[in-house]
DNA sequence: ACATACATACCTGTCGATCGGTATGTAAAC
DNA sequence: GTTTACATACCGATCGACAGGTATGTATGT
């Protein structure tokens, strides 16, 4: 009935652990940077448990970007932006909620799968390939309201809902690299505001200021 | 008066073949997973004209993203989108031709720096900073157009040249990297076309469709 | 008892980097 | 105008550290 003095990671946490170290390391150095050693440390693991819980270090990639997936996904299921009643509304909140949470560390609100793809969609096709189910499903959740949108709007646009929803992705994924590059999260909020009178213009072309 | 049969590098190519070789690597397979070895390779050079040449790894990487900067500085001051009377329709003529220019094999369009920051912004601020002058730098060209265009519209705006400009390079780098997840260019010339259309928006509100 | 979930020890190749040496140029001395 | 002196450009062997990965041992739950 005792419990031990110094915190040991319960069995069966091994893999969480280095998931979670996952998503912090590479967010900060990069796939190709972030060893398996570093992985274990920051898990508080070591090599023999990395290797009984994954294949091997390109295993661990495609599994960090579907936990990542799948995380991301439950927090913006969750966020309030979905409240609104008009389409429209639900789509500009969710690019507010997008330029809200751009606070703090670079690291701590910039894109796992984003970050990773640029560096191995050339030499790891599994993992690019899992990147991309996160990206291009996360736009996925916003084509409903922007069909609606157009809709509610009698748009007859050349524009797609999916095109506009990938398009929102890219602004937010660009909108990193600058961040990153100037070391200065205002260089992203800044795009956003660019994507948000983009979104009310197309929508409602004579408002514009 | 004889010449070699085979073909050698001359004495004094070893580091603009090195750079060379920099760009053609780092962009397909990322600076962390490039190796020295690698390079040399590529450039048909030893380790010794490697570091000859530039100090450690870290001080090509800077290197190649200065590379970089004079390389694109030079294609894009000579390109033809400048030709136009009006400002605005240098703009959108620089949207266009980078347009134009997304075509063939990913790592051929895609940018370096864009692809290196995201991956080294937290272990090399040297690097970092080069590729920030490159991204930057890139944006001020357009400044002045889109300062003039401005004037010409007689627009009143929220938003600045300044933040235009770098606007353009958010949409343009976060472009590259849904290309890169979805393996397919056309992700990328899809949202020029709305970056092209959010620009003639904004300078010319009533004309939107 | 047996499978699961790890830990420990270690192997092999590759990493960035160093170093002594050599070939080539350059410029002043005589 | 040849010799001397030195600088530059590059080669190739080698280093210690560390990479990813494996082989084997051990504790734990069922």
């Amino acid at each position: 009935m005792s419990r031990p003095t110094k915190y040991q990671p319960e069995r069966g946490e091994a893999k969480t652990r280095l998931l979670e170290a996952a998503l912090l390391l590479i967010r900060s150095k990069g796939y190709s940077a972030t060893s398996v050693a570093d992985l274990c440390e920051e898990a508080g693991v070591t090599k023999g448990a990395f290797f009984h819980c994954f294949e091997n270090k390109e295993a661990l990639g495609v599994a960090a970007a579907n936990f990542w997936a799948e995380n991301t996904g439950a927090f913006f299921a969750d966020a309030p932006y979905h409240q609104h009643d008009d389409p429209l509304e639900r789509i500009l909140a969710y690019v507010a909620f997008r330029k809200a949470i751009i606070d703090g560390d670079i690291s701590e609100f910039t894109c796992l799968v984003g970050t990773m793809v640029q560096e191995v969609y050339a030499i790891s096709p599994a993992i690019r390939d899992a990147c991309a189910n996160s990206i291009f499903g996360h736009a996925h959740t916003l084509e409903a309201d922007i069909a609606d949108a157009m809709k509610v709007h009698k748009l007859d646009s050349v524009w797609t809902a999916e095109s506009l929803a990938r398009h929102t992705q890219t602004v937010i994924q660009g909108a990193f690299v600058l961040a990153k590059a100037g070391n200065d999260p205002s260089l992203a909020t800044e795009s956003l505001d660019h994507l948000d009178r983009y979104i009310r213009l197309i929508f409602n072309p004579s408002k514009g200021s």
